[in-house]
This record gives C-alpha cells, sequence and structure tokens, in this order.
DNA sequence: CTGAAGACCTGCCTGC
DNA sequence: TGCAGGCAGGTCTTCA
C-alpha cells in the first residue's frame, strides 16, 4: 500500500488526533505480524506521553518519553483513530487506548506490516535504518546528489530507487511516476544517467511525492487515511496501471514490463 | 555488485 | 456459482 506520501498522509492525521495524548492500555490481538509485535509494548508504552510523530522513509516514527516506537505499514497496514467504546475492527491486530476516550487501532490484512521499540537515542544505527538513503524532500536532495550516486551503480534506475539506498520513500508506484515525467526508462542503467537528466529525475521525484501528499495519497486498491477517506491521486497518475492507455504528451501507448521483478510502466515514445 | 526467485500473508479480480 | 490462478503499494534472504 503505503509509499512515503501515504505514510506521510498517515502521519499527519496522526498528529492532528492524537499527538499529546497518553497511553492508558495497550492490547495486541496477533502479535504475528512480519516480525512478532514486541512483547515489552505493553509495559514499554502505558503511562507514556505521546510527544511527537515523524517519518524517515517510510516508517512512522513514534515519539515518546522513554521510548521511540517505529511503525512500518508494510502493503496493507492501515491507523484508525476510534472510540474506546468502537468494536474491533477487521483485520485488527495492535489496539493502543489513549486518554480522552481515544483508540488508536492497527490494522493489516496480509500482516507485512511491523512495529519495533527503539532508543530515543541512537535509533538511527537500528539496521532498519542504518543503510537508508536520503529523504526526497529534504533540501540536500538535488540532482547533484542523485547523479553522484547514480555513477556508482550499474543496476537499472527503477531498481536502485527501489532500493532506498539512494532516496527513501520511493516506491513502485512513484518511482514509475517519477521516471515518467523525467522522461528516463526505467531499464536505463543507473551510471548512464548524465548529470542534467539527474536534475530533471530529481525534480520529478520531489514533484511527483509533493504533488500526492497534498491529494492525500493514491488508492491503488485499497490505502485510506486515518480517518477511512482514499487518497485522490491515481487520478494524477500518467502511467502506473494505465499500460494499453495512450501516453497524454506524445499518443504512444503505454507499457507495462517487468523490471527486476517488479511491474513498470512507461511511454516507450517519452523515455529513454 | 546485480538480479532473480522465494518468503512472509490475505483479498480481489479474471477466466474457465 | 465455484474454483484455480494471477496479481498487489514492501522488505528481506538466499542463491546464481
Amino acid at each position: 500500500m503505503p509509499e512515503l506520501p501515504e505514510v506521510e498522509v498517515v502521519r499527519q492525521s496522526l498528529e492532528s488526533l492524537v499527538l499529546g495524548r497518553k497511553v492508558e492500555s495497550v492490547s495486541v490481538r496477533c502479535a504475528s505480524l512480519r516480525y512478532p509485535v514486541p512483547e515489552n509494548l505493553r509495559v514499554a508504552l502505558v503511562g507514556q506521553t505521546l510527544g511527537k510523530i515523524e517519518r524517515r522513509g517510510k516508517y512512522l516514527l513514534f515519539g515518546f518519553n522513554d521510548v521511540l516506537l517505529s511503525w512500518h505499514l508494510g502493503m496493507t497496514g492501515r491507523f484508525h483513530v476510534l472510540s474506546v467504546r468502537e468494536a474491533v475492527a477487521r483485520h485488527e491486530h495492535v489496539r493502543i487506548d489513549l486518554d480522552e476516550g481515544l483508540s488508536l487501532r492497527y490494522c493489516d490484512a496480509r500482516r507485512f506490516g511491523y512495529a519495533g521499540l527503539l532508543d530515543v537515542e541512537g535509533w538511527q544505527s537500528h539496521p532498519w535504518f542504518r543503510n537508508l538513503g536520503m529523504e526526497p524532500l529534504w533540501d540536500g536532495f538535488d540532482g547533484n546528489h542523485l547523479y553522484e550516486q547514480c555513477r556508482h551503480h550499474r543496476s537499472t534506475i527503477k531498481s536502485l530507487l527501489l532500493s532506498g539506498r539512494v532516496v527513501v520513500g520511493v516506491g513502485n508506484i512513484y518511482a514509475s511516476e517519477a521516471l515518467y515525467h523525467a522522461g528516463i526508462h526505467p531499464a536505463r542503467r543507473a551510471n548512464r544517467i548524465s548529470r542534467r537528466r539527474a536534475d530533471d529525475l530529481a525534480i520529478s521525484i520531489k514533484k511527483v511525492l509533493r504533488e500526492a501528499i497534498m491529494a492525500g495519497g493514491s488508492s491503488v486498491s485499497d490505502f485510506v487515511r486515518v480517518d477511512g477517506r482514499p487518497g485522490y491521486f491515481v487520478r494524477k497518475l500518467a502511467v502506473y496501471g494505465r499500460q494499453g492507455r495512450t501516453c497524454a504528451r506524445c499518443g504512444k501507448r503505454i507499457q507495462r514490463k517487468l523490471i527486476a521483478g517488479r511491474a513498470s510502466f512507461y511511454c516507450p515514445g517519452c523515455q529513454h
């Protein structure tokens, strides 16, 4: 489900709904997510106040007094903020009840999501975060950075973007979209991208991600926001999921092809 | 280093 | 209506 824009949309919603709330109880209905839910989750969180909610790549970071709770949504993970009286939701695995009668529920049909308790200091050296690339919306991410990184990789640019080693948060949808807007073929070798085209790609990545956040994310099949509404960026997708349709720029048919094992969408007329 | 394939799971869609 | 097969936004491991 979620790439950077969807996770950011969830982060912003949670921030407006549960920031500053205190944990009253925690219950785990199903601990077998991708990795087991930490056994000491309840002990670690009860009584703690949620001081900040941040994001690194596709990870949500819940900052409590003494501990950092990191959460990855996998493919189908969702957070809902309900009342404590509200019944158990479908595929609800973890429930964190807060003061003022609020209840944070984690639901995940495929259970590819995972959570971890990390040190407030030093969490960045955890294996989940150690090798992550730069945040695409930071100022430091630009054509120069992208070019310098791409130079050292012979893999396809699409798989390099997905790897998260150079830039984080770009998943299968937005990699296809950004490459289309930059006019770069997804199977082009990363080290064969010129400095000028790296500029275009960095700009496209920022633009696509920002616009997707503004639209509330992309609901390709089942992404919904914290309040249950869908995201509307699907309407703006130029190539993802549009194989056989015509390219808005040149009229050629959009292709779907597996690149490094992932469905990739591109316009053979516009992307080289 | 690179990529392919398989693993983790469930749901949904297609075609027979 | 039913059922098998393919597909899905992410990551990690193993193998060539």
